[in-house]
DNA sequence: GATGAATGAGGCTTCATTCAT
DNA sequence: TATGAATGAAGCCTCATTCAT
């Protein structure tokens, strides 16, 4: 993939790790150099400036994230519910701690950090504010289509599919917020089994139990 | 109230403000001092430093919403249950663009921005952490605890209170994220939706047709 | 005179000394800085910035001329055309050399350096062209009005004056321009035998020999 | 002509453009290669550096002078001192604002605007200082030769030719200064008639009105 | 002949903070 | 209590220049 390589490419992951491991407040041109391992002043001849990086930036989370999902041919409603379920808790299983402190964290780790770092950004430019909604979007979309084929094929009760995806979609934010931002362990125990329960009685489906 | 006087709280008061208008990342003490109305240096006689007088702005948004919330008598706890929902809720009749443009915001609107500001901050220092964790567990808690008092007095069905709390919490979190970060109409509207048929299927209790 | 004091004063001569050593191209905060013997983010306290800076120099520089005009009463107009004449040749004993290596040049001297410093600024922002040419007009008047003043006295042969002074003031620019801009030695002895020719022609007053 | 063609005089004109353009204080390396059309970094395949190529601009405006002035052969003197009165002129009837501004100007006209620009330089830079020198000292001698010719012919009054020739210069300054460096319309009017004055008094001839 | 990658130095400006008053 | 003066560090960005291709 030709969009994995080069100058450009590598700026933007040294963007995307800096930015996890110092966060949008603290985080400077300079530490993205040291990131990248290279003179700052670098990224001048790829990016008009800081916030043109930034919002690139974006863009490449959007590019892993269609990536991922483009990978597999989606087959089994159930199935791929319970894949799209576990590729988003997978990443909280790396602790906070381990982003802002290690070198070599795994990408897509550092991507939900990033995601959620620049939440506080969409709330007053709307260039983020635009990335942002289109990744959500595009996510929920994913989400309701997979409910959807899941009915047609009679593997999940009848529910409005767009309302049950939104309620899932919460239940991921909830797990996010809580996994970076608290320390309230009881919470994220809670998420999955509030999730299995959704599931469970809007599909009537059982994601925990494959038979 | 003493504690709502003197040029402490002020100061305070200012910093929050300045902070729903600019952001944590955009936040300078000279701000600070604009929205005061007062030399910004000023602030050095009360804080140690910027730290610590924004770390002190979370009391103050605790101090607000322990007033807030001590305010009435626990009684119905139905009605507390809806009370506390439109609580939140209504912050959110104020768009982000009122907060960061206008200049006389009432003060719990002001809060609501706050809070989503000082996440990803939470996820990088742990004091921030600590305090934001001490401010949400108290939140569900009073959730937890209506849902109790409903149970007890048979006016919600039976039901793991602290599970159905964390459970609203999340809906909560997904409005304040949608009608802050994101333009996804269609979402924030679905938001309610979803609460309410939560606490009628898990607490068998409709809070939108009060008969 | 109050505006000859404090910090802001003391800004503004540094910022036309180091104008006057560096020139305008090669002018930086840090040096102003240097020359003010303080350190240049102080200058953020009272100006906006650069800009605004440089153009309150020229401020400076009119204020200086209004002052030293104001000094004495007018009288004899012929006296008063030689002194204005003398006034403006003086700083020329000065050489360049000596502006831009000594460090403690009379400020006068400075002033004129400054002044053709800046021509090639106003060629191209409006505001410094509006500065420069208000102080010109304000000269060319005062050349102007004493020519005036001569011919109703009878000391002068009638002549328009407007004319005449703004060809006196051609002659100054061709003195200011070959004392600071080029090495021709015939051309500044040159000066002042056409000064005196074009008195003497169109005023049929002589300068040269006060009898 | 060689000296007009090739990349070396490609980057030269660009050079002059883009000076014409921004001025000496916002002239970059990177403003020529645009203006050029070409990577900023081919000049230094011809140039030492930007010093170099800014100094060799200059013997390109004094190329330009000497073409021009060669173009016609001498004839009659009355003629060609009018001529060569107009052809100082001319390049005013194009505006500041259109010379900073628009894309293609006519070369004589940028030439003029360029002048001025490394005044300011020749203050500090012996070099520039050089080549100005000379620039002007070539102009002042065709003039005074012109005078000469003149006065030889019985065309002119016997007149010191070069302190008149001086005058002149003077009077073209002028010109040159309140056409690109202030806005002084009234000065501007008055500088052409002060050069037939000039000329019919020490010349005794009538420039304006050819019978 | 021509380019794009790369860099270190330096530009202007804002920042948090201290101090004397 | 409150302020304005003052500063050093750091921020973002542009610059002139070199080098490999």
């Amino acid at each position: 993939m030709s969009h994995r390589e080069g100058t450009e490419w590598r700026i933007r992951v040294a963007a995307i790790r800096a930015l996890a491991k110092h966060g949008y407040a603290d985080l400077s041109i300079k530490r993205i150099g040291e990131e990248l391992g290279q003179s700052s002043s670098l990224l001048y001849h790829y990016f008009d400036d800081k916030d043109d990086l930034l919002l690139s930036t974006l863009d490449l989370v959007e590019e892993e994230f269609v990536d991922q999902r483009g990978r597999d041919e989606p087959s089994n409603p159930k199935e791929d519910l319970a894949d799209l379920i576990d590729a988003f808790f997978d990443p909280f299983s790396v602790t906070t701690d381990d982003v802002t402190t290690a070198d070599e964290i795994e990408f897509d780790v550092v991507l939900v950090y990033v995601y959620a770092e620049l939440w506080a950004q969409a709330t007053r430019d709307e260039r983020y504010r635009a990335k942002i909604t289109e990744l959500e979007t595009r996510f929920v979309d994913e989400i309701t289509r997979t409910l959807e084929r899941g009915i047609e094929e009679g593997q999940f009760r009848e529910t409005p599919p767009t309302k049950t995806a939104e309620h899932i979609f919460a239940l991921f934010l909830h797990e996010l917020h809580t996994k970076t931002a608290v320390d309230r362990d009881e919470a994220t125990e809670m998420t999955r089994t509030n999730l299995y329960d959704l599931t469970e009685r809007e599909l009537s489906v059982d994601l925990r139990n494959p038979e």
